[in-house]
RNA sequence: GGCGACGUAGCCAAGUGGUUAAGGCGGAGGUCUGCAAAACCUCUAUCCAGGGGUUCGAAUCCCCUCGUCGCCUCCA
């Protein structure tokens, strides 16, 4: 059975049939205004894995993923923190890589931003005025909805039922209230671009269409994007985008990723009640949070806790541990380790289930601990495994930070005092020493080959 | 009000018609260890928000109720 992924068009779970050899798939990504937050991390992460899935089944794919670097947003915090709108928003995009890039996320193929696609917004402007589809109305430019007879298709809203809440005090000149600006002319102040209806900017959807179009073309094979963002935004853009080509569907299979949730409300920059992702990462290794955030369906809402960073902390080591042992050489067979990417395989299919994965790949990170003396088996298993953990992502060879913390030389330093003292078998000494240590956070681990320490994960 | 998502053990979370309801965290016992830690082994939901219904059979399909959240437009 193929790929089949959740269609937020059709209300179904569809078969993956792609289009032709390569999987377009665009990405709303995020206007850089801020940080970004854990909501982010999830999106980002969860389309990763979308696009990793992909390339593991045998699809080639290609990823592109906007900025949306000049909106009224960037503007209300360039002049808060008394820089340019394009300082904002080039500090927030390298901010976001380096999120990313501690995250594992690979990085998209393309980036388009609004500034740079400028003229061609424009072009595609006027295009929709010519085709009868928008009106002009003193330098702003207007979609009409009216003339769209498929709208609301996405997020199967009608005109009767949905719209009924919609404001009622129009702006001047708006024929519809379900009108949405596709060019707005400028206030004073503001920056602003040249157009053949006055100085403006876009309206929030049209670069959307605009680039993909730009950048994948008329039709595309996945797009995906939060929850939030199917009414209006989604909507809005299948609008533009299939009266300006004719072409429909604009975008064959529409995954929407849940919302991350914190004390009952959605994360958001704009409800001020949101975690960084650079603040996370301080606290937590990146593969405990990469693997947080894959242990709930993408779909289905996440809530925000520490208490699940804590867990999944724990979790990790069991992966680490079988993961990172020494590489045998694979010989022969192992139906095991053969049922298990079968059974990964089927999980990753089913509408990128990764919690479901991530059972099977603690089943084989123990089958890959319980026989470590077994060299062909344990070989087929780890590289099995190793599949897996390269399917999902997770930075399992990243070294959590803690042992190059500024204490480690003096760690370094009792740990070998207390290892003098157990040849001396002076037990009462070195267990003194092991649990003041714990007491500070440094939990000891006795082998063997030697003692090892690692900062305990519940320190706060 | 409309549309959509969700409600499974102490916590997190798969499973969407059929033998014993994955997995993780936590907890209990054990192996190992000088004692621990780590790892490994065993145990930890007669039951899937509640109530009806369909079916030989439902957590899984249908209806109703309750609860949580999202969206409802140039955005606080």
């Amino acid at each position: 059975m193929g790929l089949r992924i959740s269609n937020t068009l059709s209300g179904r779970k569809d078969e993956f049939i792609p289009s032709g050899e390569t999987v377009s798939m665009y990405v709303c990504g995020m206007t850089p205004k801020f940080h970004p937050h854990v909501g982010h991390a999830r999106l980002f992460v969860a389309v990763d894995v979308m696009r990793r899935i992909f390339e593991y089944r045998g699809y080639r794919v290609r990823h592109v993923q906007n900025f949306t670097d000049i909106d009224d947003k960037t503007i209300a915090r360039a002049q808060a923190e008394g820089i340019t709108p394009e300082e904002v928003a080039r500090k927030y995009t390298e901010s976001y890589f380096e999120s990313m890039a501690s995250l594992n996320v690979l990085p998209a193929h393309e980036y388009p931003t609004v500034t740079g696609v400028m003229s061609r917004i424009v072009d595609y402007v006027q295009g929709l005025v010519d085709k009868g589809f928008a009106y002009v109305v003193e330098g702003d430019v207007w979609f009409e909805v009216g003339k769209f007879p498929d709208y609301g298709q996405l997020s199967k809203r009608t005109e009767e039922s949905g719209m009924v809440g919609v404001r009622k005090d129009l702006e001047p000149g708006k024929r519809d209230p379900r009108d949405f600006a596709l060019w707005k002319s400028a206030k004073p102040g503001e920056p602003s671009w040249p157009s053949p209806w006055g100085e403006g900017r876009p309206g929030w959807h049209i670069e959307c269409s605009t680039m993909v179009r730009e950048t994948l073309g008329d039709q595309i094979d996945v797009h995906a994007g939060g929850q939030d963002l199917i009414f209006p935004h989604h909507e809005n853009e299948i609008a533009q985008s299939e009266a300006y080509t004719g072409c429909r569907p604009f975008a064959r299979y529409w995954p929407h990723v849940g919302l991350v949730m914190t004390d009952n409300e959605k994360m958001a920059h704009s409800l001020m009640n949101f975690t960084t992702i650079h603040d996370v990462l301080g606290k937590y290794d990146p593969a405990a949070v990469r693997l947080y955030l894959l242990q709930v369906h993408y779909r289905a809402p996440m809530a925000f806790s520490e208490d699940g960073l804590v867990s999944a902390t724990r979790s990790i080591r069991t992966l680490k541990l079988a993961y990172g042992g020494s590489d045998e050489p694979t010989e022969g067979e192992c139906p095991e380790a053969a049922a298990l990417l079968v059974r990964f395989d089927e999980l990753v299919e089913d509408d990128f289930n990764t919690p479901g994965a991530l059972g099977v790949l603690f089943d084989t990170a123990h089958e890959v601990n319980r026989g470590a003396a077994n060299v062909p088996e344990t070989a087929a298993l780890r590289a099995a495994l190793r599949t897996m953990v390269g399917v999902l992502g997770l930075p399992l060879d990243v070294e959590a930070p803690s042992n190059s913390s500024s204490a480690a030389p003096f760690i370094d330093l009792l740990v070998e005092t207390r290892s003098a003292l157990r040849v001396e078998r002076q037990w009462a000494m070195s267990d003194r020493l092991r649990d003041r240590l714990a007491e500070l956070g440094v939990i000891l681990e006795d082998s063997p080959r030697g003692t090892a320490w690692r900062f305990s994960e519940d320190r706060t």
